[in-house]
DNA sequence: TTGTATGCGTTATCAG
DNA sequence: CTGATAACGCATACAA
């Protein structure tokens, strides 16, 4: 591989003007940097970055960790940071826990020995001890849609409360009073704070909440299966099912129509985030969108100002939810 | 950031020592071994990989560039780079073209000043001019599904020609007369592939192939749509469609049915790739699997043994597809 | 405007 | 078995 030395030596310079040169610095002749800039170009050269972050203390890269990056939620977001890390000339390194949250502390251990400038967290669950050590460390990193409440970390979030106001309240509107929901992991704090939404709303109309009606499970579609199965068999099934994800909302959807629960007819069912399965053809969730480009986005856009300020300033982003009504939910008039 | 300097400090050795300690050289005593490790452990180190790279001329870590993540397809890719990258401590930079092919070479670039080891390009066109240049520097990759004719390089795909076939000898099978095309990107490699085998097909079959059923589009939802349009548009539309990815079929099953023609009655579909989308419950795809996941760890695994040989071998694997017949194929007669 | 010297954190070579 | 020293490629403070 070609350094500035080489250069250098073509040039007929010293490699500190090459380096001066190549950076665009203001004390340098305009003549030198053309020569220096043709005879890099000529000979192929790029910079190494590890040699150049070794001295300037940056890798010029920022990690990323998912639980799931064939979930399209996970890379909506993967996609939102790529987009602006790169255009600021950042490498992405990407960890993908594949479920095992275990692994999720290993990655970061990983990421920190490869010295990237930042972390982009979208793992976290409610209580992750590895994240206080992160936060006594001077890398800066952030939280996407997953909270942890053990640590005063920036995030960038969406609204889970009102989220799950939307989806419950759209399903009372539309007449169910008898409405279950099945929550992602217990330990992740937007699955928490879909449930107690989804309480607090069942409260305020007065409809009783059913033991049987409500659980928690995983963030699947195997999940929504097993825990959808349950919730629909005898001796008596809600009218409408409120799941924390799609994934699970696509699982219910599966088994009611197995059981012979046609969908909306039989069972109004809702999803949570909008994920590019649920606008398919003949699919059409109704569920709640939350802006993972964008979160991913602002996540990326603090990181880097944080990076390049040298100062780490909060950001505890709260963005808003929205409804939207498609297919697999209307009123229970039908079959009442 | 704790150094190795610290712990050498600490424990009261060179710095040497301590680095020979941490990478258990066997020319050291294990009670220095003991100590440097303990203390090193209560300082929190973490080696610097730019720095260990820097002498090593490695940095650990491969890059992986996709047309776009948010395709199961390529995060199937990634989460099987992913697997086995991790397992032997390397990173993964994530590079996604989202499309736009010609940031291609800007993203190669990118990741070579990062110093990558090696390069996994899941986003090839026929003739891409950058792989040549590529082709010319010390910097390993490998081509995963998709090709470009115009270097030698090591790939490993899928047999494009005997998954098409797979796939409209079914429908010839099951009695279509009338079976369309709808291809990807004219400059990708497998959408040729798929077409030549298309019509290879037809031929052997005696079956006439006609101009407005067959065509080149995109790996897009949106281009199935409008391709999809345009080849169920009167006068005649074919009653079998073949369509190069599953996102251009899933356009098309969604156009077919708001144009009155439900699926599999009026018109069976079969798409490529077994994504995710294709076994949800209602999309029941008949499509040909690739194994995706597989092929993105074949890839790597060839990419790190690479890496530790010092000498490329020469690696040129294609794996086999197979037909996954679901619910949107059925015999013509229905209709006839 | 340019060159020289030094250091970033590690590993490797060579003495001891 | 251990320590001093050089080197990896680059950026920068200091001299010239």
């Amino acid at each position: 591989m070609v350094t500035i030395k080489d250069i250098a030596r073509e040039v007929g310079v010293s490699p500190s003007t090459v380096s001066r040169a190549l950076s665009d610095s203001p004390l340098i002749s305009e003549k030198t940097r053309q020569n220096v800039k043709e005879v890099a170009q000529r000979l192929g050269y790029e910079r190494n970055e590890l040699a150049r972050g070794l001295v300037k203390g940056s890798s010029g890269a920022v990690g990323l960790v998912v639980a799931d990056i064939t979930n399209p939620f996970f890379s909506d977001i993967a996609q939102g940071v790529g987009e602006v890390a790169h255009r600021f000339g950042y490498g992405v390194m990407l960890c993908d826990t594949a479920g095992k949250a275990n692994r999720e502390s290993d990655y970061i251990r990983l990421l920190r020995r490869k010295r990237v400038d930042g972390l982009i967290l979208t793992s976290a669950t409610i209580n992750d001890p590895y994240l206080r050590d992160l936060a006594k460390t001077r890398t800066p990193f952030i939280l996407v849609s997953r909270l942890c409440r053990s640590v005063d970390a920036p995030y960038v979030v969406v609204d889970d409360r009102v989220g799950a106001r939307l989806a419950v309240e759209h399903l009372i509107n539309l007449g169910h009073q008898h409405i279950g929901f099945i929550g992602g992991p217990a330990d992740v704090q937007s699955s928490r704070d879909r449930m107690v939404a989804y309480r607090e709303v069942l409260q305020e109309h007065g409809l009783a909440e059913k033991e049987k009606w409500m659980g928690f499970s995983d963030f699947t579609q195997a999940a929504g299966r097993k825990v959808g199965r349950q919730m629909l068999s005898p001796p008596e099934r809600p009218s409408a099912i409120f799941a924390a994800n799609d994934m699970i909302a696509l699982g219910v959807l599966e088994v009611a129509e197995e059981m012979g629960f046609p969908i909306p007819d039989d069972l109004s069912l809702v999803g949570y985030n909008d994920i590019s399965y649920a606008s398919l053809p003949r699919i059409q969730l109704t569920t709640v969108a939350q802006p993972t480009f964008e979160m991913g986005k602002i996540a990326t856009e603090w990181l880097l100002s944080v990076l390049s300020k040298e100062e780490i300033l909060p950001l505890y982003r709260i963005l808003e939810p929205h409804l939207v009504v498609r297919s697999t939910t209307t009123c229970p008039c039908v079959d009442d």
